[in-house]
DNA sequence: ATCGGTATTGGCAGCGCTGCCAACGTCACC
DNA sequence: GGTGACGTTGGCAGCGCTGCCAATACCGAT
């Protein structure tokens, strides 16, 4: 009950019970035979010494690793964080432990928290997109753990790729905002350099406003991360340059949340004046006074298809979990 | 280079450098003393080899434990990422991991992953709020590591607590809309048994309305998590049930945003007709047509400071991190 | 009562690293 | 030339647990 300072172990135990080391850890772990009488005898010593066995030590001597490593490029976005539960919850089901690290975008700092969780032998890597340093994917390889890429299918994966395919994500927007009528369509994103997913997205984008004999979208490609005021900027920096548009696509969710309420103060009818659509589906897109266009991606579905995959230790492959086109009110 | 079955270790590196085990620990954690010399030909080796410490082994050696572990009620909530990221960032440069959990608010739940987690025997244990299970408690105090409670200071915390007082806030809420003229003041809210630290606000709110000679707010809590949706839902039967209400205080901005749209949309003047206060400071919250005015909380400064409290082994204190009140155009 | 087979159990060698201590030179100084 | 101090270094005993193997107990069938 009390806490000592020379911890309690197996052996402590062990001996409270009146058996050997083993038999307590066979217990413990339910792994291997055992009467019941061991059984309750071994419980009521932990109980009674108020016994909680130690990971790193089991960690050490046992061969699997029970980590999972996560390095997402930011905690700001929901979209990771989903991610993150996904993975955390079916992680924990499977008697895993997970952690994480925020590269904030950077390659370089992605590159570095990927060498010191390797150093933690976790039994997977997982990352944000199939676009990493030369460095990581090389200290991956080395490593011989595995490695999940999550959140885009479009190139080639290590081993595990879980997501969907972003270039079509970008052309199912821009057809649909064809379908739906609109010729002068624009575009207003935030740093592709960045964010690789966003800048695929633009690539399906663009390629099926040609298909459809389109102009080139004029475009605002602001050189910052994604965020509400910067949506809420670009689009009035655009309108400003092009006003005649009639359509806008924003890089995600969060751009175009600004944009729409860019034009709820400024006056601009959307859709009649102008439409927008976004990407991710996020809660709040769905509660504005006209919900968003835009498509949902299935972000914890994503993180558990993942955890899952390397619970299993399932062979390399590519998981599409596709999206979803929502038709809000705003195209 | 390639990947081997039997892994590399230090002691492999020792022999590559011709060196001792123990001039390697050395080199590779910059502590104790050792020639220049010794340095270059260890480092070499270690490169050559493409060794890469196992911190598991590490951690059992040595005393001090290198994990921090963090449960979050709630990862959906942009609040906990915040945190969540101050934590992992000073952390890092501390070099120590953080390993986390979900625990959905659901204090049993908690309670299992604070036990799962005292397994890793962490430095410290984070939480949120200053609530928890009498299981979780006991735990806590007999693992014998630091517990860090953020994001609440209003109560009796066990070890260390960063954050700011939620009464108080709810009482600086109410006093800037009883200052600005309202009168007929309303509550639009969540869930307060999940989350004490948003029924902390509402209690510090109906004291100063009581306190100004105001008859008790008209409330519409909702047994569900927060979210804009549920925000507007609320409002909309607030509203239905008390027209005369001049003003409503919301459990925090998501709710706060979901209101705001509702009146957006149903044509309700904000703030002549009706004034919104929300709670949090949420970015987005910012860029609507009218920014929210709201209560600004340091959520990445909370995760920073007690991670550094942890990392100094600092005494036992309270840390008040404030908050600030954001005059909006909603109130 | 004997025997093979199965269910339980204990002993102990590591897992890879750190912490401690003894053993080195090597100097400056007497 | 002797001496103590200091900067370096290597050896090795664990950290607490798991995995393997041998030992023992127990069972029904012969």
């Amino acid at each position: 009950m009390e806490q000592r300072s020379t911890s309690i172990t197996l052996l402590d135990v062990a001996e409270a019970a009146g058996v050997g080391e083993s038999t307590v850890s066979r217990v413990l772990r339910d792994h291997g035979s055992f009467s019941e009488k061991t059984r309750a005898r071994v419980m009521a010593a932990v109980e009674t010494l108020g016994y909680v066995p130690n990971r790193i030590a089991g960690a050490l001597a046992s061969t699997g690793s029970p980590l999972v490593a996560i390095v997402v490029p930011s905690l700001s976005n929901i979209v990771f964080a989903d991610v993150l539960r996904g993975v955390a919850q079916t992680l924990e089901a499977g008697r895993r432990q997970a952690v994480f690290a925020v590269s904030e975008y950077e390659p370089s700092r992605e590159e570095a928290l990927v060498a010191a969780m390797l150093a933690w032998r976790p039994a997977a890597v997982m990352l944000a997109g199939l676009e990493h340093a030369e460095g990581t994917r090389r200290m991956l390889r080395a490593a011989g753990c595995r490695i999940a890429e999550l959140l885009d299918i479009d190139g080639t994966p290590q081993d595990l790729a879980v997501g969907f395919s972003n270039r079509t994500a970008g052309r199912v927007s821009a057809l649909h905002m064809v379908q739906r009528g609109y010729r002068r369509i624009g575009y207003v994103g935030h740093d592709i350099g960045q964010d690789t997913r966003a800048g695929k997205r633009l690539a399906g984008f663009r390629e099926t406003l040609a298909e459809a004999g389109l102009a080139p979208a004029s475009e605002d490609i602001r050189a910052v991360r994604s965020s509400v005021g910067e949506g809420r900027i670009g689009l009035a920096a655009l309108m400003a340059r092009q006003p005649q548009l009639d359509a806008v696509y924003f890089s995600n969710d969060d751009m175009a949340l600004g944009g729409y309420f860019h034009c709820l103060e400024a006056g601009i009818a959307v859709p009649g004046q102008l439409a927008i659509m976004g990407f991710n589906g996020l809660d709040i897109a769905r509660h504005t006074p006209q919900p968003l266009t835009t498509i949902e991606t299935p972000r914890d579905e994503i993180g558990r298809i993942a955890a899952q995959l390397v619970l299993d230790d399932a062979p390399p492959q590519t998981v599409d979990c596709g999206f979803r086109l929502v038709e809000g009110a705003t195209v």
